[in-house]
DNA sequence: GCTTGATCTGAACGCACGTTCAGATAAACA
DNA sequence: TGTTTATCTGAACGTGCGTTCAGATCAAGC
């Protein structure tokens, strides 16, 4: 018994990741053995090296591919001149992205403590990028009176922290639909920044 | 060398809770070994099951007597008859729980998934109490005309959600006191139920 | 049909884990 | 002062960890 027939690097790979994302996200990364990762493939553990050079890479991949997609997924969304516009592009689309992708947004909050210090600087810096769309967006619009926050920072924390929230209490298939629980948001995000 | 010289069990059990709460809280559950945690302590690994029967109980422990702390804080609070100042009591009480036993908090949010069943299950059920009392609190507002939202249930976790975000960016000694922040979120929660 | 090279197995490495326990120690009490 | 008892040590247990690697296997190119 040896390599399986069938089995090719550009298929194991991805699985590989699958796999590591779906099980860091339900026990956690310290909790997780490469050897349960790798049967969840469908291999022996020995052959992940073949893919990764050690554990705490896959976890730094997983984030940074993360971070990097949300961020170019951003990029690739319509950007309307108007910033109350922007500032719903913006609500939505997180809502969209955390639902989406539930078990990734799930380990970067959950895992950046077992990132290495080089690597937790590296996620570190893509997140607050991403924070600092968010308050642009609400600078411009406060720049424009569209809408009044006595402190644009605060209010870019507190809007993520409760669009993010929806992943804690989200389950497909609920009462609520994506759309709908992006309008429910949508409506209290823009209330809160006095966009009444 | 055995037993050093004036250590009890009355020090040496909060002291074991301590070490546990704050390693749990930096780097995981799952990552903290109970060595670490004796060695913390100053005892060695085999010491400290004279105070617990094992590991998962601890953590158990630490997220069940956080619950029930929470919980108690609130029962000893003022409770207004006004729903909006009951809001107001809730929120700023949130923040001040969340600011104050910040490594608590955190852990009651990351480490749940650590519970095994039955412990997972006692946890969660405390914590839906606890969003059941504001979003009592929501729907006595909306019955009192004072407030309006579109979904009592949604308004709770995202608020909760907003709230509890705090722990992800304050630091203490920082740029502002814990009642800026509380004022801050207040301001943005009551306009986000449309109280404004 | 042979050779090559990518892919995987299976066993092994040293190490750290959670937990147990007999024995040592010192504080408390008689 | 002598005895008791709570407390802690230090070593040990079986287990599973991340990682390495020599050798087996198979797909592809000639």
């Amino acid at each position: 018994m040896a390599r399986t027939a069938g089995s090719h690097s550009d298929i194991t790979g991805p699985r590989i990741r699958e796999a590591a994302l779906r099980l860091f996200a339900k026990h956690g990364y310290a909790a997780v053995s490469m050897r349960r990762i790798a049967s969840e493939v469908g291999v022996q553990a020995g052959a992940l090296y073949n893919y990764i050079p050690d554990k705490q890479a896959l976890l730094f991949s997983l984030l940074k591919g993360h971070m990097d997609e949300l961020l170019e997924a951003w990029e690739a969304e319509p950007h309307p001149a108007d910033p109350l516009a922007r500032l719903e592009g913006f609500v939505r689309f997180h809502i969209r992205f955390t639902l989406r992708r539930a078990e990734s947004i799930f380990i970067s909050y959950m895992e950046l403590r077992n990132l290495e210090p080089e690597n937790f600087a590296q996620i570190e810096a893509l997140r607050s990028r991403y924070e600092g769309l968010l308050e642009q967006i609400l600078r411009d619009g406060q720049a424009a009176g569209q809408l009044s926050v006595p402190d644009t920072r605060i209010a870019a924390f507190a809007l993520i922290g409760m669009l993010t929230g929806v992943n804690t209490w989200y389950r497909e298939g609920g009462r609520l639909s994506e759309e709908e629980v992006a309008a429910l948001y949508w409506d209290m995000a823009r209330k809160a920044v006095g966009a009444g």
